[in-house]
DNA sequence: GCATGTAGGACAGGTCACGACCTAATTGAG
DNA sequence: CTCAATTAGGTCGTGACCTGTCCTACATGC
């Protein structure tokens, strides 16, 4: 009877989170109360509005189903450190769409992750790094810590200090109000409100050093032009390296389409067994050319020419690889 | 006073999650009681384990830290689809070490997912996986959903019934009680009981078809070797396809280690800016030409003669592509 | 020093949670 | 078909617990 209500219906949504099925004296027996206490539970937990199938008969039981709300996850340690590692994966640059939801995530949890947990995730993150940041780009690679530090303190409005390296390699020390963090092609953006240049300014997030929140709130102004990622489009867009994308393959466009990333567009096909693809890619070239060879079928650069130029130089690196 | 209190501490479980501070009167203002009751629930919470840290003195508040045990994560839609699609790519070959683990987190997770999440899922899911199992190697993509079905089944003692197409391409139906789930290399492989064949077999993951788990639960029997993993080395290990790798970089060991998957081992300094590597690969030639391709630095293939057929290819594809 | 926040004790009143006991309904196995 | 095992739900009495209202102590920033 030590053991409070509360808590027993937490333990009670932990079990009943395992994939399978309880029989209510066995759960009667974990949490050590009567099997009509369990029930009373599971009706609470349905009013909370997790639905708890149960299957009736003999060889029945209880089951966490899904429903019309997400209920709170109760993970061990594996479980927590492979969201975590999944979470850098998707806030990098391997799944579109969904980076900053990731980054939000990724903070939430990194709040709460203990410190042996914290480390298991270091090693394996920088581990697997290499693949989606690659070496490929202009090394413009962004801790996952700088994000979610980020990411806190603009959800939590806490001003922010960082160091700044600007274009010409300047290092400048910034104090900021940031509003938000915004994702674009391979690139982060931070629009943030500057103290001491007393204006707003976008900040590349890969030229940030050393963030840390002071722990100082402060009431939100109002962005200049109504949105933040307007206002950031606005102030950087020209700077982004972006081309007009020409080629064809020797392939159905619908294979092609599954083999490159969304954001190369989508081909049209030309014939059966051939398409062409035109588009605008906000990327570099070198990323560019090394996706198109990851496409493992034949094609043709039509343009631009500096795409023809990196395809080529790739391509003669590996055949002197392979001239050994 | 209709709101119970374990229904509360859940709500503010969920409300300090958020990676920001909360001063006592917000929160009793949120909860709908009194300010000595929300002392009581923090109170509560930090019995249970998590710790609140409280941030004492004038614009002071409370907030949940990194403690022992992780507490039950509350999340909202869009980070829900991030962790699922993070966890997808986390569970395909993006990461290693942590496949089983992100299982095992991504069928809790679709456990309770609701049905309008899953299809962002799906959506979403589907637009990356040329990322991560790309159109490269033997084609052997696995569908994440028959992974979480079949991580379902086995922890939860289902029995499995499923397609099975065997080398020779023919398809037979099997009734199975499924053991052990286990990633090596890029394949996944399940140990388990085929009731049929009355025997114990390894199943490779990619050739099983429409896997569902029939809801009638199994009592264990015992492993033949007594490990699932041992049993599942013994009978497929040769099947699995690997060759001797060998190859000089014209970088520093660090850096080629940085940009190489860990699957490749690590490579020895032959100088300062040179290094070699040797080590056994277990994964497809066309894969590993590719990702030597990735590195981004200068090297040469010096075995096996395969892999420097399959890089020469690629560099004779690149060329012809450039070569417009 | 003052305002504003957390920390926590004491108390009264009402509520609710628990276990014990009961019956009904459903399902699978023998 | 029958039996066994399961969920579902009602009722009741006892006792614990939860809440709001006081109160004081303590820490912090302006």
């Amino acid at each position: 009877m030590t053991t409070d209500t509360p808590a027993r219906l937490l333990q009670l949504l932990s079990l009943l989170q395992t994939p399978r099925e309880w029989p209510g004296s066995e759960l009667a027996d974990r949490l050590q109360v009567s099997r009509r206490t369990v029930r009373r539970d599971v009706d609470r937990l349905r009013d909370l509005g997790y639905p708890v199938q149960a299957t009736m008969g003999a060889d029945g039981g209880y089951r966490l189903v899904a429903g019309k709300a997400l209920p709170p996850l109760v993970l061990d340690d594996e479980e927590a450190v492979a969201i975590a590692v999944g979470l850098r994966a998707g806030a990098g640059h391997a799944v579109e769409g969904i980076e900053e939801a990731s980054v939000r995530a990724l903070a939430k949890l990194e709040q709460v992750l203990p410190s042996r947990l914290r480390h298991r995730v270091n090693t394996l993150g920088t581990a697997t790094s290499s693949l989606v940041y690659s070496g490929v780009g202009d090394g413009a690679t962004i801790a996952p810590e700088t994000l979610t530090v980020l990411a806190s303190a603009t959800s939590g409005h806490e001003r922010l200090r960082f160091s700044y390296e600007a274009a010409d390699g300047a290092r400048t020390r910034r104090l900021t109000e940031p509003y938000r963090l915004i994702s674009a092609g391979r690139r982060w953006y931070l629009v943030a409100y500057d103290l001491d240049r007393d204006d707003w300014r976008t900040f590349r997030v890969d030229r940030v050093g050393d963030p840390f929140a002071t722990g100082a709130r402060f009431a939100p102004r109002e962005v200049p032009t109504g949105d933040a990622a307007e206002f950031m489009r606005a102030t950087v867009w020209r700077a982004a390296p972006s081309f007009e994308l020409d080629a064809t393959f020797d392939a159905p466009a619908a294979e092609v389409a599954r083999r490159l990333p969304p954001s190369f567009g989508t081909p049209e096909a030309t014939g059966a067994d051939s398409c062409r693809l035109r588009s605008t890619v906000q990327d570099s070239l070198e990323w560019a050319a090394m996706r198109l060879a990851m496409a493992g079928v034949e094609f043709t650069v039509r343009g631009p020419a500096e795409l023809a130029e990196q395809v080529a130089q790739l391509g003669s690196r590996l055949t002197r690889a392979a001239a050994n």
